[in-house]
DNA sequence: AGCCTGTACTTTGGATCCAATAATAGCTAA
DNA sequence: TTAGCTATTATTGGATCCAAAGTACAGGCT
């Protein structure tokens, strides 16, 4: 079978995130193997991988279990998120910009602006948009040239947050999505500039508040009176 | 043969931190199992813990080699820690310090008291302070009770931090690890003043700054000239 | 003499085989 | 009828085998 060990890790992590497996499911090495066309050995592997990241853990003495998450832990990957983020965000500005990176993140705003300014959104949008605020994120992490920093970030990123499988459909929520990611569009532009003169604390703080769009509806201004109920917890 | 797959693990770790294998140097599944008297199969498990560990990193498109790192990765993997466990200090300020934790954390600071009491460090104190350090820090952790925060810190701790290897023998080498010890046990009075008074700003932030005494010489205070350089990095 | 190519060897990745162990079901005895 | 013990089964962990890919060395060609 031509898939290389690196292509059934990405094959497991998404069958189990996409609902293949329940949380606290216990999973078994046969069953996926056979599920992926693969036998028990690159699975076995893809296990520790996936034990490592956060998505497995083990049973009892014998196999493993998929790792359930609670409300709190997605706030707490977010709070994890938003912490490193804002740490790569401060050396960033510390460090100064490159010219490069100046660059590439004008080109995210720029785009993010063209997207955001007819002042509503198509569905298309949100996957466009998607993948302009990830070139953004990658583009700080990266820039700080710390394989240290951006594993530690990439390792979290694994983690299910709420924001991945939230799919909106009717008109109301459009909106709803589209203030949100008009304020993340904005915050961004603050983080830019913070970077662009230097200012490492404020980066940082931006950057870490910045983190908590990722919940579902909590941000800087609470749009929806269910986010007090996610950030302070069970 | 009586290894269990962790124990493969540790003990891989361990060869590897402890100069069996060069950073940089390309490491083989055969001859690691022929000096761990196992087989190739928990090896190559092994490899995929210890690469998202970040111990080890993918050679060109076969096989691994030992990551080396930089004082540049020494200083972002204590602001790393820093963050994290600043987060986690912040956390359980905010949400109140359990009696269970309070007296823990008592516990650790007051044997610290006796251990630095005295005036001056024998050798065999710095281990002694070691473990007493590592249970005030694993305290705080466990006790924000948050799993993904938890392993977040725990997997960075397994990179290699320029503290975990020096030795010091003279005199004039344990007093200024006297001098940094007495420090740490400074702030973690001051972290435990603040979690206790639920102070989650100050107590992320002193937990932040506490962990530059990580490294070899910095801190709050420079000890030593080297710790600028270490500190602004490459 | 230097470079290119082919072949042999080294090493990793995948599959299968075997042993050990935990889970389960069935049976017996109280 | 239930509890405990035993035997069977299912599943993981370790070892070995095989294939594929890379590397190094050598020989030939330009």
């Amino acid at each position: 079978m031509s898939s290389d060990d690196k292509s059934v890790v990405t094959r497991l992590r998404k069958l189990i995130s996409e609902g293949g497996y329940q949380p606290g499911e216990r999973i078994g090495e046969v069953r996926v193997a056979e599920q992926l066309g693969v036998s028990r050995t690159p699975v076995r592997l893809a296990f520790r991988t996936l034990e490592q990241e956060g998505l497995l853990q083990r049973a009892n003495k014998r196999g493993f279990v998929v790792r359930e998450f609670s409300q709190e832990d997605v706030l707490c990957a977010v709070e994890v998120r938003g912490a490193l983020e804002g740490l790569a965000a401060r050396r960033l500005a510390e460090r100064g910009l490159p010219p490069v990176v100046r660059e590439q993140l004008e080109g995210c705003i720029a785009r993010g602006a063209d997207l955001l300014g007819k002042g509503y959104l198509e569905e298309a949008d949100i996957a466009r948009w998607s993948t302009l605020n990830e070139t953004f994120h990658r583009a700080i992490v990266e820039a700080t040239g710390s394989r240290v920093i951006g594993d530690a970030i990439q390792r979290n990123n694994h983690l299910p947050f709420a924001s991945a499988d939230s799919i909106v459909i009717d008109s109301a929520a459009l909106n709803r999505e589209y203030q949100k990611l008009y304020l993340a569009h904005q915050q961004h532009q603050l983080v830019f500039q913070a970077l662009q003169r230097g200012e490492g604390a404020r980066a940082e703080m931006l950057m870490r508040e910045h983190a908590y769009i990722g919940l579902r509806y909590g941000a800087l201004f609470d749009l929806d009176p269910e986010a007090d109920v996610a950030r302070d917890g069970g």
